[in-house]
DNA sequence: CGTTTAATTGAGGAAAGTCAAGTGAAGTGG
DNA sequence: CCACTTCACTTGACTTTCCTCAATTAAACG
């Protein structure tokens, strides 16, 4: 039995963001027409990584965008002093390769495996200028992709190690729920190292931040990749950094 | 003598961004033709916001879009615990207050006295529809908004408040550069607590990293808006994070 | 010129980073 | 299938850094 996914995968290339102006009720709709889809499709092609193989390097010539269809990859840059910081994950439905002058400003790396449409530059190029529509969609996924990145940095700008975390978990929560899954349970594909160079923290204090979340029963993982928000209302505090540690404090103590 | 700006108010609204593919010669050239500023003038009106004037609020009904001819404006978010979180500093040539359904997402202050077109989205929206060219230019200005937030999320993501305020001020004197103006001197527009909230850091942290800067001979302050960037190499290694502090260190002690 | 606001400076404490050791999980090859 | 290697993660002890609070100085504004 195929999986939901499999139906994507054979309709082309999908963009998932919302409308700039008009308010919907649907959350995050596809944007593209089945025949958009079809006329992008013929341009692009299938490829596969497997999870650790890097897609491409930051600084290098853009020959393609990519159009994720299943798997996570991370983009991310590599500070001068040998560090990484990574600018997003990116999920099924999202758009990757955007480059300046033709060099992709990011590297990018499979941390599943990935499956992916990878549209030639040259020729999206052409499409996009003949196909006003799909020009004006890819504009609602730039300014999708933008807010999303004014959250990274909402929450890089955050003190707080639990709150750092707790936000970044109500994203991949939400991201989920866009993508229609199941948010009983929140899947973490990137290791806690991932985790701690998206938020702005060591990995230890990722860790130590899934503890302190942990045995204030907030949160209870059932594996390293798979938890479950057992106390929304202190969570949601925590993440909002509003006066939830004095009352869990005044708990547990 | 009208200054260089005078003719930018006339010719209409403009956008400043590199391009997507070509590697272009000049740094950041105006997007729009004189031809294209000219239609978009027709449905644009010039509005003035004085210094410290609110343009408008997070969450309110987005009825336009702004682009900025003289001035500064910041763009925030004001966190549940009531801090509030610089999410751009908008400069001349900038598009501001593109919308998610139809609402605002940030809210938008004049940190100077600004002038700037007011596009109502009604017009812009059937503006952008019958124009190909026009909606690849604003997909160019997306993109560059996107890499400049993640260079925001870049200089948050640092540990050093050094190397944060470093970052910062190479941002600015970039984006000086960029409009043409001269950089033998470094403008800040905004207050220390502004940049605090841009960094992630406490205003005090700001002026204790601009003191340290000062007292170790990297910049010099004409006064509190104007400083000159003195010892480039220390000045570029701190912002990179690539052992200055150590090297400085040892010069001061 | 006085009042208000912005910025500096200092002292103390909290929080996260670093270093290092130890534990658990996963994958490999016999 | 199990021992072994490897890598990811956890945990602890110590140190550094920045935040907080408070007092003072400088600048801006009417």
């Amino acid at each position: 039995m195929p999986k939901a996914r499999a139906s994507i995968d054979a309709d082309g290339p999908a963009i998932r963001a919302v409308d700039l102006w008009a308010p919907s009720s649907e959350k995050t709709p596809q944007l593209l027409s089945a025949e958009e889809r079809a006329r992008l499709a013929v341009i692009a092609s299938i490829v596969r990584f497997n999870k650790g193989e890097k897609i491409y390097g930051e600084g290098q010539r853009a020959h393609a965008v990519f159009n994720i269809v299943t798997g996570v990859v991370k983009a991310y840059k590599t500070a001068p002093d040998s560090s990484e910081h990574i600018t997003a994950f990116l999920f099924p439905d999202d758009l990757v390769g955007l480059s300046e002058e033709g060099r992709y400003t990011n590297s990018l790396t499979a941390i599943t495996p990935v499956t992916a449409y990878l549209l030639p530059v040259s020729a999206l190029r052409s499409r996009l200028s003949n196909d006003a529509g799909l020009e004006f969609h890819v504009i609602c996924k730039l300014c999708h992709e933008l807010r999303q990145t004014q959250r990274h940095a909402f929450i890089l700008s955050r003190r707080q190690a639990l709150s750092k975390v707790a936000m970044f978990l109500q994203l991949l929560e939400q991201l989920q729920a866009v993508r229609g899954e199941r948010i009983t349970e929140i899947y973490l594909p990137m290791s806690r190292s991932d985790i701690g160079e998206y938020v702005g923290m060591s990995l230890e204090a990722v860790s130590r931040a899934f503890r302190g979340l942990t045995t204030r029963g907030i949160i209870k993982s059932r594996d390293r990749r798979h938890l479950k928000i057992t106390d929304r209302s202190t969570f949601d505090k925590i993440a909002d950094n509003t006066n939830a540690s004095s009352a869990a404090g005044s708990v547990t103590q």
